[in-house]
DNA sequence: TAGATTGTTAATCGATTAACAATC
DNA sequence: TAGATTGTTAATCGATTAACAATC
């Protein structure tokens, strides 16, 4: 019965990692406490919906103080799970892997890199992120003997879920996928989907306007 | 008046992406009409959420039949502005420039790579994604000569808000952001961010109760 | 025509905003 | 105590689901 019991609604679970990038940041600039109203002003939110999310979750405010920084940020560590250590594997040491291998910030929050993996022999053997690539024949075995608990996948499109059948195969739990496409998994296993080409269209989507807006338009004049 | 007026919810236009990736390989696999219902089962949504996605824009569907896959995939194709051609320029050429640069979709889908920027010595001069990677200080002069319409942002937390910085007064008016971090821009200028710390923390959360229940707890036989 | 499937309305659900009493 | 600010309730808004008449 340790921990949050509360059931976190999964929209405020998504703005978490936010409140606690922004928590972080104030930490490490020595602020201790700090109302609804700033830090909504801070994180472009209403005060009243910091209010609802953090209530969702204990009562780390405090009437007329606001909130203490680092006891609201340790609680929404706890809840993202980032008080346990997260042994990772990558597969596909292409540049999106290089990129994820060498990103600081995951190893900080306790995301350990265990292994890279990929089926190119030009790079099996060369150091990535300070863990030497390996071939995919050697997952199964390395899994079996090393508790991973997220496979980041960077592999194209063509091959990714066979891979993903792989990995779950081996009992790993947890996809972070980069992969364009959607992964068809076993119930239980947790996919989170980065795909960036979705992303850019919704940006394409809201620069439309203004790409009609510039365009050459002779018919303007006559209406 | 020509194109769709009506306004499309936000919440739909975050799933425009995945419709457009779901008509496209459809067409590929020369499949002409589908159901709300094969649709809806495919990507694992309800069919009734996807007839009224697809209704807040015209009436594509026909009783009886289903939906014309070009047909949908074209004008899905027209909301998300992918009938233009969009210049874009990275600034970065780490890994995670190279991945982006690399990236054929882009490409594929109108999104033409122009240049790529950096401030390290060893990178200028080599060739990401057959363009050749210049210095910083001749992004000005490139981008006013240079229609440039997306900056993709592949630098580090502490330079992101000072690049961000120049470019939007370049007159860049979106920027598909990868450096971790918000970006203050002037009213008016579109950011997407891609905040890959922000995707792995939703899944150490969902993988947390796994984790949880798979450690060692000495304390479980008395109680 | 009969069957299928949309477009659309109504019902439900959930998230955000507003307001204020509780309380530090 | 007076001022500030939360926790929490109520009101509003928007999104999803359900249901079915319209129609191909």
């Amino acid at each position: 019965m340790h921990r949050f019991s509360k059931k976190v609604s999964m929209t405020v679970v998504k703005r978490l990692p936010k409140y606690y990038q922004y928590l972080t940041d104030l930490q490490l600039n020595d602020i201790e406490k700090i109302s609804s109203r700033e830090l909504a002003s801070l994180m472009g939110l209403t005060a009243s919906q910091i209010r609802q999310d953090l209530n969702s979750f204990g009562g780390y405010g405090q009437q007329g103080y606001g909130y203490n920084v680092s006891e609201l940020r340790n609680a929404i560590k706890d809840i993202l799970g980032l008080d346990y250590e997260y042994s990772c594997i990558i597969i596909g040491a292409g540049n999106m892997g290089h990129a994820i291998a060498n990103y600081e910030r995951f190893r900080r929050e306790g995301i350990i890199l265990k292994g890279v993996f990929d089926v190119d022999p030009l790079r099996i053997g060369t150091v990535v992120g300070s863990v030497v690539v390996k071939h995919m024949d050697e997952l199964e075995e390395f899994v079996s003997q090393n508790e991973i608990d997220v496979c980041i996948l960077c592999v194209p499109r063509e091959v990714g879920q066979q891979i993903a059948n792989q990995v779950t195969s081996f009992g790993i739990q947890g996809i972070l996928n980069f992969s364009p496409m959607d992964l068809e998994v076993p119930k239980g296993v947790e996919v989170e989907n980065v795909n960036i080409t979705d992303s850019l269209f919704t940006l394409t989507y809201r620069l439309k306007d203004y790409k009609i807006s510039t365009e050459d338009n002779p018919e303007t004049s006559d209406d």
